[in-house]
DNA sequence: CCTTGACCTTCCCACGATGGGAAGGTCCAT
DNA sequence: ATGGACCTTCCCATCGTGGGAAGGTCAAGG
């Protein structure tokens, strides 16, 4: 191993993307083939190294493999318009906004069933009453009817 | 097909869970082996389409097999405490704040970077210099040092 | 009766990103 | 030279969902 250059290990402590992403990610064709050793190890320099951070940056900003691909053409082509980046930015903002709106209204849903719920040793349960009948919310107090479906 | 019974398609239709997914519940364990034809075509009552419309309803809120198939347990028990069912929902009400938190987190961030670049035919882009850099803003209004790391 | 088309059955594969682990090769220090 | 830490590739599992192939069944219409 020459040096200034690691192996993928190492690679993984530096960065904090696992040896086995590392691998994954080449073989995805979001990182070029990593030069190898004689033996066929793999061996990164600082630029790789950089990469592999801005990658790691970019999937804990939620991106998936897809777009940092594309961020990362961007990222070494100097002539970008600017717009092109914000462009892919703003799509995987509505993205997050949608699935925080679902999850939020899963939340929310659920708080109300379960500040419902007594949570003492009695049967009574508005959240079981709830997903059995399958009614959002009739009235809050009110429990919801159980259609008697020959149950 | 005796009376008031019906088949997977229809019981998909009826309950909005896929034929696949009812077959797929079914191996897994979370619905009963469903009763058969002769020529071994599955079909559903009422009590069986009941059973899929909780499952259905659980799922729209977010719930993972194993939470379903607990929730189905203490459904069809009717001694249960709504303790046990309060705590199932409460697990879940965490584990969906956790996971929208963390999508916040992003969008927050995504959101600060677009809106500090300017979007235009210009190559400056703070996105890919926050990305490249790792460094979680600096200062708003500076940009972010890039180190000259031999790129 | 036979065909047609809609439906059913099982089985395999794919997704996205990740980890586990096996089988085997390499490198370095003792 | 031996052991342990590391590397290589390859396969499998996850989770919930869908696609599709290959084949059986059923009802309706000619």
């Amino acid at each position: 191993m020459s040096e200034d250059t690691v192996t993928v290990g190492e690679a993984a402590r530096l960065t904090g993307v696992s040896a086995k992403m590392i691998r994954w990610y080449e073989a995805r064709g979001l990182l070029p083939p990593a030069a190898r050793t004689a033996a066929g190890y793999r061996h990164y320099g600082e630029a790789e190294i950089r990469t592999l951070h801005f990658v790691r940056r970019a999937r804990d900003l939620g991106f998936d493999v897809e777009a940092i691909a594309e961020l990362l053409a961007l990222w070494s082509d100097r002539a970008r318009p600017s717009a092109a980046v914000k462009a892919i930015a703003q799509t995987r903002i509505a993205e997050l906004r949608r699935r925080i709106a679902a999850l939020e209204g899963m939340a929310r849903s659920l708080e109300r069933l379960a500040a419902d719920c007594c949570g003492d040793e009695r049967p009574d349960c508005p959240i079981l009453d709830d997903l059995a009948a399958g009614t959002p919310p009739p009235a809050r107090g009110t429990k919801p009817v159980r259609r008697p479906l020959a149950g």
